[in-house]
DNA sequence: ACATAATATATCGTGCACGATATAATCAGT
DNA sequence: ACTGATTATATCGTGCACGATATATTATGT
């Protein structure tokens, strides 16, 4: 009998606020990599390749929670850009290797400001973003799970 | 020095987990909405008016973080799909006011078992949602103020 | 070796997002 | 009353998201 489950109000549902922290944060990244002429999803490709490369395009989408639907327009408008390249792998003709090209590899030079600007940003120390971090990867778990089972 | 600034991995950036916790809340709130043949932030909407109705179109702006340039479009598919109706004010002919039709007011009762559902799929209690809600509203209005300041 | 299933990517259509711009209505100051 | 600024909505183009589907390649079982 709690109004809040039997009349739902905007202001009480994390789901609006979880949907304002990533416009939040979309608009501290989008002037940080519009210099580097990078989307904010094309950035996140960028840092998991500086950290891995070549990824297929199935490793890249197992990190963001994307598939080819997405993923493949997306990383033509990459490579026609000249950020990276797209070669069938010899060893599975299936995959498709995604890799850097010297222009996007030398980008990475420009991360770790970036990420010291969002760090600021967020007005928090590095151990409460870890604490919070890790309280909203359990919700994460529990979400994905209910949506698993239905 | 900190290699997690110099080196950004996709494993330590919280904008990642923001990003699939909005992704996990979406595909859980669409199966409950397609039965409704809402999408989820057609959803949000629905909430607003049924809270307060009418909302002009840049009221509902407000409340959800958007402008006329997505929601109009999307308030012409809700409006063809007879949730709801567009008129100019009367009192401010620059305005348009979003109102609910019957057979969007009817909905309303689907809303509660909807809400009790993802308060379920958190599996958190509601005391713990709120603390969170609480954290995550501090961070976001930090990171709104970094946006705007540059 | 061969038929079948599973896997990886690509394509298509619809619905957000959002910067830039356009248009019309209202407001403010003279 | 008139001109310029402000406000509210709409339009346009580009880039995600994602369900549904198609195609090609590899793996599996007989």
């Amino acid at each position: 009998m709690d109004d809040k489950t039997m009349q739902p109000l905007l202001q009480h549902m994390l789901c609006l606020d979880l949907y304002a922290a990533n416009q939040a944060v979309h608009r501290v990244y989008k002037p940080l990599l519009a210099p580097l002429g990078l989307t904010y999803l094309q950035y996140l490709v960028m840092v998991g390749l500086w950290e891995r490369d070549p990824l297929s395009v199935s490793e890249i989408g197992t990190r963001l929670g994307l598939e080819s639907n997405t993923l493949t327009p997306m990383l033509k408008r990459m490579e026609a850009a000249g950020l990276i390249t797209r070669r069938r792998d010899p060893g599975d003709e299936r995959r498709v290797n995604i890799s850097l090209t010297a222009e996007g590899d030398k980008m990475r030079a420009a991360a770790g400001e970036i990420q010291r600007c969002l760090m600021e940003a967020t007005g928090r120390s590095e151990a409460e973003l870890l604490r919070f971090q890790e309280d909203l990867r359990g919700l994460i778990g529990n979400v994905k799970r209910a949506a698993e089972d239905g």
